[in-house]
DNA sequence: TCAGCGGTAG
DNA sequence: CTACCGCTGA
């Protein structure tokens, strides 16, 4: 049996439509320590990890557990039926083949019920080492995605080199070049308004907009993003969702075999 | 000879606006009661009811009976050309077959008239007769509008079935079954936000979401939508035009041929 | 990628 | 009430 209760029920709308434009199905993995999924995008060059811990809910009941496939796109259709200020309530029976989604409006006059078949899906769980990173940025979320979206009508790549002054993305294309330098800066109003760099070693690595422009989706979940590079090692993109968890999204760096 | 003032004419804009999906074709009539319309949809399933009460005009004047027919597409685009707080005149003479629309802005120094030929139509007129529903229900025209939206992204027909509980919308579809209840609550801030469940016998009834949609293509005429229905008899929507009448929408059930 | 609708701000 | 901007759906 499991019965998760979410006040806030607008988080879990924000981070389906984060995830929909990437991954189509995936399994949700439902513990004592919270509701989480793992999964690769359609291509298998990204990869998104949720979690939203169990002490973020108002009320949850995992007896034990349950892996859930879902068809993320249909999650998202029935999520949309739920209003912004919805309590959301995920119910499941051990070893049934369904979900119910329930949405409560503050009112609580009008009560909504969805019931989904679940799917088999194989679970591709990647254990994803915990490293230590050459270089990790703290920015505003809003500011990083501005940069991805100016830079993808430039160019398809971006290179993304942090040192002690700052992170720089530059991209090339047919009409010309660009340089979008960020320098830390703490002496702001507001600590969310703060680009914070901690650096260990000096590092520049490519990626492909597109699926940074996709990550970018998650802004609305956060003030901030966090931004972790090493040379060789796939880039982490992280949306902290407030007292519950995060989605992180893993990004393989473009091998440069030109120039 | 036929002239009615209308201070407000944004009702008419509103009200062409509602019908002009459902409707192609149409006589209005005019009498001293009032300016009112009967139609069915072209595929002769839903039925459109509009009343305007000669006492909402400014000035009414009706000499004799008159039937106008007119194509509801181009009668909207005229009225597209009135401003939202325009005064509209309708006038049209005896026997002619053209009526003119006047717009005055409220600045009085900007007047438009278009002049229309009027159809030659049959005139369909379905005595409806006054029954007695088994459940009334009005509710927040709103709500009831993001209900029909909602459910049509999962399935195309929705079940409405009264109790004394409240009055649920039921749904199923490729990706999983809906369910949608709304309890009575007149506890509230405004009496426009209560819903009120007015029952003498429980009914079900299955409904095409297609013609749902059209109807609340009216919510911004009244804050409430009152729903009626009985067995066997095709359900109304109606919403109440202030002051002046009503729009109501007809729509016989499905009959439910599987199970 | 483009168009239409809804929401917000002036 | 109008105009502009952003978001969603086709």
């Amino acid at each position: 049996m499991l019965e998760l209760r979410l006040v806030q029920g607008n988080l879990l709308k924000k981070v389906l439509e984060a995830m929909k434009d990437l991954v189509t199905d995936a399994n949700f993995d439902c513990s004592v320590t919270g509701f989480s999924l793992q999964a690769m995008d359609s291509s298998h060059v990204a990869l998104v990890a949720l979690l939203l811990r169990s002490e973020g809910f108002e009320h949850y009941r995992c007896d034990r557990n349950i892996t859930m496939g879902m068809n993320l796109n249909n999650v998202s259709k029935l999520l949309k039926c739920a209003g912004n200020d919805d309590i959301i309530t995920i119910k499941a029976d051990d070893g049934g083949d369904t979900v119910t989604f329930m949405f409560e409006n503050p009112k609580q006059d009008k009560i909504s019920d969805f019931e989904m078949k679940l799917m088999d899906l194989d679970s591709e769980h990647l254990g994803i080492p915990d490293a230590e990173y050459h270089a990790t940025v703290r920015m505003p979320s809003l500011e990083f995605s501005r940069i991805c979206k100016d830079l993808s009508s430039i160019g398809d790549t971006v290179v993304i080199s942090v040192t002690k002054e700052g992170i720089k993305f530059s991209t090339r294309g047919d009409i010309g070049n660009a340089n979008i330098v960020c320098r830390q800066n703490t002496t702001v109003d507001k600590p969310e308004q703060a680009t914070v760099i901690q650096m260990n070693e000096a590092v520049s690595l490519t990626f492909a907009l597109r699926y940074l422009n996709s990550f970018t989706k998650a802004t609305s979940l956060s003030e901030t993003v966090t931004i972790s590079l090493s040379s060789e090692l796939p880039l982490v993109v992280e949306y902290k969702i407030a007292d519950m968890g995060y989605i992180k999204f893993y990004l393989a760096p473009k091998i440069e075999d030109d120039e």
